[in-house]
DNA sequence: CCCATTTATGTGTTATAACACGCAAAGTTG
DNA sequence: CAACTTTGCGTGTTATAACACATAAATGGG
């Protein structure tokens, strides 16, 4: 019982607490599947927080979104968003405007380029979801969403 | 069916992809708990792998461990752990000697300092477990264990 | 025993993240 | 409408991470 995570952190005896273990568990699994992704887009010059926004303005295209509506839908928000938003605005992928009716907003939108760029990388994230689709079973798809739903549920972004 | 997760990353569409779906859960349950466990290290002025480093090394005292083992052991590895370990160093929670049998190897152990640091954190690490045994039935602690160690089992670290 | 190779570690540089602060626009209250 | 508060962004500074490279010791073959 919990030998494969021992075995992986090279840990000679066995868990006393099995929330721990779960808990163990939990990082190692999602930095694991991370760090497919990292490795994806890497292969394209962004960054996993940088494909995640991408994503995200994609979702609303042809809108934009100001930088707190981002911060609010990013899987792992950080608070300096707005260094991380200049580089796509560098590389062209997101163009800035400044909202007519609330001049402190800044809109962000995802550009042509943007868009390409995403087309592009898409059957390559695909690929990395098939792939935990192989590692863990339809039933268990919907029942690791429950749990994971039932941990961060009812609890705000910066708590 | 999904809304929990649409609702905390604010999309509007349900998910075509339950593959997809498992995925960004496991991203958002996994943040969601290593903030908690941070927002522990930050008030003992540590970062969340300086914690893993030194329960590593506590679990092996009064031996220590070379830069390579601890890389080996620690959950979310990283390249970079020289300077991490740096830090240890210069608040007296580690100590480095230079093995005497393999002398390309540093030894890292842990020193009381750094154990009574770690005593000191242990009832606050206790309570993010049990708040995360209040989020997971017991049956599901099981459950989650086993769904994410068949995520990451058999492959290496770095890959 | 000498040389090539592997292993273990450290360093230099650059990129990214975190934190506190400051500014500007909108909203609020008297 | 004038002063105050709140909200949304951006910036300056410092710490941390990532990447490639350099050094140094052990290993293994001829």
């Amino acid at each position: 019982m919990g030998h494969i995570l021992r075995d992986y952190i090279k840990q000679s005896a066995p868990f006393e607490d099995t929330a721990q273990e779960a808990m163990l568990n939990l990082f190692v699994a999602a930095a694991h599947v991370r760090r497919r992704v990292e490795q994806v887009c890497q292969s394209y010059d962004l960054q996993f927080s940088h494909h995640n926004v991408l994503r995200i303005l994609r979702g609303v295209h042809p809108d934009g979104h100001p930088r707190c509506e981002i911060v609010e839908r990013m899987l792992d928000p950080s608070p300096d968003v707005t260094r991380l938003i200049d580089k796509l605005v560098e590389q062209g992928l997101v163009r800035r405007t400044t909202s007519d009716e609330d001049r402190r907003m800044t809109i962000h939108t995802i550009t042509d380029d943007g868009l390409d760029l995403l087309e592009e990388m898409d059957p390559e994230i695909r690929d990395v979801q098939e792939w935990f689709n192989t590692r863990v079973s339809d039933r268990d798809l919907n029942h690791l969403s429950r749990i994971c739903e039932g941990i961060y549920a009812g609890y705000e972004k910066n708590t």
